[in-house]
DNA sequence: CGAGCGTTTGACAGACCTCAATATTGGTGG
DNA sequence: CCACCAATATTGAGGTCTGTCAAACGCTCG
């Protein structure tokens, strides 16, 4: 069905983790969290729980790591659990019964992976580790549960979902209406905008743990056109990719060809409920 | 901008609101639920918040009457409003700079509409009825009021989140992945589904209140392609789509076509949260 | 009956895909 | 350090799906 995953993070080198560890600096968050390991940190459950932590969550909540290239669950498989990225980078993604796959969404540290499911159909899709990635891992009814019980988890929860939601729509928005070059413009960005929200950028360059290829699976086009559309806007002097890494030229006019509207803010940040 | 949207529900003729309408049959719902009206109806409300009510709704809950084709709210324009259909289609869109729209979203009783905003950036899109609705109305910084002080009221939040960004997804893979046909028949069966699961079939015709340009934008293909596919489709004896009218002749084969996992389902009905 | 809109059809063009070959990169082992 | 391999990136030629443009048709409504 997919040879496709094979090896996807063993092109781009053992540095591309530096970008999502949360060691270089703590970008200023507001409250109690850290954007970068976010909203779902034991120390903030333990906070906004309280005394009721014990009873919440009788077993703690337990960090996982994944390699990268491991599955985290598969589609069409039940999985009882919701997943919340602490660090590394996860690829979620369709498979067609055609063997072609669709990238829904690159989720990095304070994304939800797996809150849709009910525990015994078959999950949307699969998730993979694109890195080394650590997890907070709850079972999706201890999860519920607590937000039931906690209204400021529950908005959080609805928060995290809503900014799935959001993003989604764009995504919707640039494979529908936009030619090669904008939704590669639109994903390029998003992702540039994401990765150094979460650890900022030491130079014009950021690095992606990301090759062509996942370009093409995530904009629903070859990888063959992606490299000839990366090569044309390298020319127009929009953006160099290589190697991992990303540099923006020219975001004015990529966010142009994005057809961003300028009154409308894409990135919600991580929200804080009062 | 959109000359677009001018008439958008002028040719269906004034039976398409019929399938829309509460009055034919309450579907069995679980719970206290209606499922066409749904989880967020004044009565609800009163049952979960209790003898908090009067202070959570300290206005009450205003229902709203709006015409088929008025704007809702604007992309790009602030909104302090979430709004819940109680019926009659919304729809949502965004439109890019060179004109085109992007059909987001076909919005039923139940769904929520305007929940991702915050009150003073401009919404990601427009929304706009299809057929005339009656919504549930509530300032927002009220709406994220009451779910921060009902756990219940939250979770359903979050529930209907959920499905959007479920959908989302969906549309996302379809765009991304699939042929003219395979797009519209992932189209025409969710809208089908939908569109039963509301009101019943009264036989193997359903009444949508939408054309092939509506079709045409929600696939991100041309009016003048999604004619060409239709026809095909009625050739192979798929489907027929007219007048506002769809008839699935081979769900089979459509799903095949659009290449539905069978593992997963993709139907979200409402949740009841314990 | 005419106006306006949506649908249908045809001819043509273009963006993107497919297939195939080659170059480059990164990793492995001798 | 070099040879070798797998994976990725690059380039070219040609094909196809879908878009563009244009015209005609049908339906509904005033």
């Amino acid at each position: 069905m997919n040879g496709n995953s094979a090896g996807i993070s063993s092109g781009a080198g053992p540095v591309r983790h530096a970008m999502v560890s949360c060691s270089r600096r703590p970008p200023a968050g507001r409250g109690p969290y850290c954007r970068t390991c976010l909203a779902w940190d034991q120390s903030l459950c333990r906070q906004i729980a309280g005394s009721d932590f014990d009873r919440l969550f009788p077993n703690g909540i337990r960090y996982q790591t994944r390699e990268a290239g491991v599955a985290l669950f598969h589609q069409g498989q039940p999985f009882d659990q919701v997943l919340i990225i602490r660090s590394g980078w996860v690829l979620t993604y369709k498979v067609f019964q055609d063997g072609q796959r669709q990238i829904i969404r690159f989720a990095l540290p304070g994304d939800l992976i797996g809150f849709e499911g009910d525990d015994t159909s078959g999950m949307a899709y699969t998730a993979e580790a694109l890195s080394d990635v650590t997890l907070c891992s709850f079972k999706r009814s201890l999860f519920y549960g607590v937000c039931s019980s906690s209204p400021q988890m529950a908005m959080n929860f609805a928060a995290a979902v809503t900014r799935e939601a959001l993003a989604a729509w764009n995504h919707v928005g640039a494979l529908g209406q936009q030619s090669a070059m904008g939704r590669v413009a639109n994903l390029l960005l998003d992702l540039h905008r994401r990765a150094v929200a979460q650890c900022g950028a030491d130079g014009p360059a950021v690095r992606l743990p990301i090759n062509q290829i996942h370009i093409a699976d995530a904009t629903g086009l070859t990888s063959v056109h992606v490299c000839r559309t990366l090569k044309q806007m390298k020319l127009e002097r929009l953006l160099e990719f290589g190697k991992g890494q990303l540099v923006l030229l020219d975001p004015e006019r990529l966010a142009e060809i994005a057809q961003l509207d300028p009154e409308v803010e894409l990135y919600q940040p991580p929200l804080a409920v009062a």
